[in-house]
DNA sequence: GTAGATGCAAATTGTTTGCAAGAGA
DNA sequence: TCTCTTGCAAACAATTTGCATCTAC
């Protein structure tokens, strides 16, 4: 992504333009792996060494506000976070915290029972699925 | 629940059959609103005032591993669990933190996309709606 | 009698906050 | 300049663990 559109869509959603916050926004979507904020940190890291641990989780915490960054529900207690803004499902694995995407139509917003509308403002609905993956079955 | 059942349910699944472990897993059942461990507590103590938090804690834990319990995901820092096994989804108030249930056909375990199924072992699937529940909003 | 369960207290872990200094608009 | 950010350190809150005692089986 160029640098001139982050500006833009940081500015849009009211925030400066600081290195950390660009590197950390930058991180998320690369990354594939839904990071927990410490991962997110050592990762950052190597570009800008001194960022610290406390700025990570409130950069994250904003992005996750204005909607750029999404946490994963329904791992450990470590919080873990999507860049993926599109809408999409999540593979859970309860013994190595491993996070994967899939599709699958038919499970998307449009398709939620109307009483689900009645029950107040959706923010968004996911398929949430929990289990052991494959390589920790030891297939 | 008869008491027996339970016996036989507890025994079925390697526990002991414990006033505290009764008194958890009854007020799990009986709980309409996914309460937290803390909340299973304060209830519990009405009936057991020396029952200790940790052994809450504990109970809810092994409960879960034996899938007589399941933990609510998509809502905060704290665990909520409920007594429902039975499939079905959830709705998170992002804000009162209030969950709710919500049925939907057509997202059960069997509608899932066969790539689920090479990823690994499946444990539970349910569709997770975040958003601000009526009250919240004010309606 | 023995393995598992409980209570207590202390420890751990992930995350948040107050404050003073620093940097973007 | 003025507000938003950051780093540091301390505070917090939810949950877990070690250990000695107790209890179901």
């Amino acid at each position: 992504m160029q640098i001139d559109a982050l500006k833009k869509l940081f500015a849009q959603s009211g925030l400066k333009f600081t290195n950390q916050r660009y590197l950390v926004y930058k991180a998320m979507v690369e990354a594939r792996d839904h990071p927990s904020a410490e991962t997110v940190w050592r990762r950052v890291r190597e570009s800008a060494p001194a960022i610290s641990l406390d700025t990570v989780y409130r950069t994250l915490a904003s992005l996750e506000a204005r909607g750029l960054v999404t946490r994963v529900p329904g791992g450990s207690e470590e919080s873990r976070f999507d860049g993926d803004a599109s809408p999409h499902h999540h593979l859970v694995c309860l013994q190595c915290g491993g996070i994967e995407d899939f599709v699958m139509p038919g499970a998307g917003l449009a398709d939620l029972p109307p009483e689900v509308a009645a029950w107040g403002r959706v923010r968004d609905a996911q398929v949430l699925v929990r289990g052991v993956c494959r390589r920790c079955l030891g297939l």
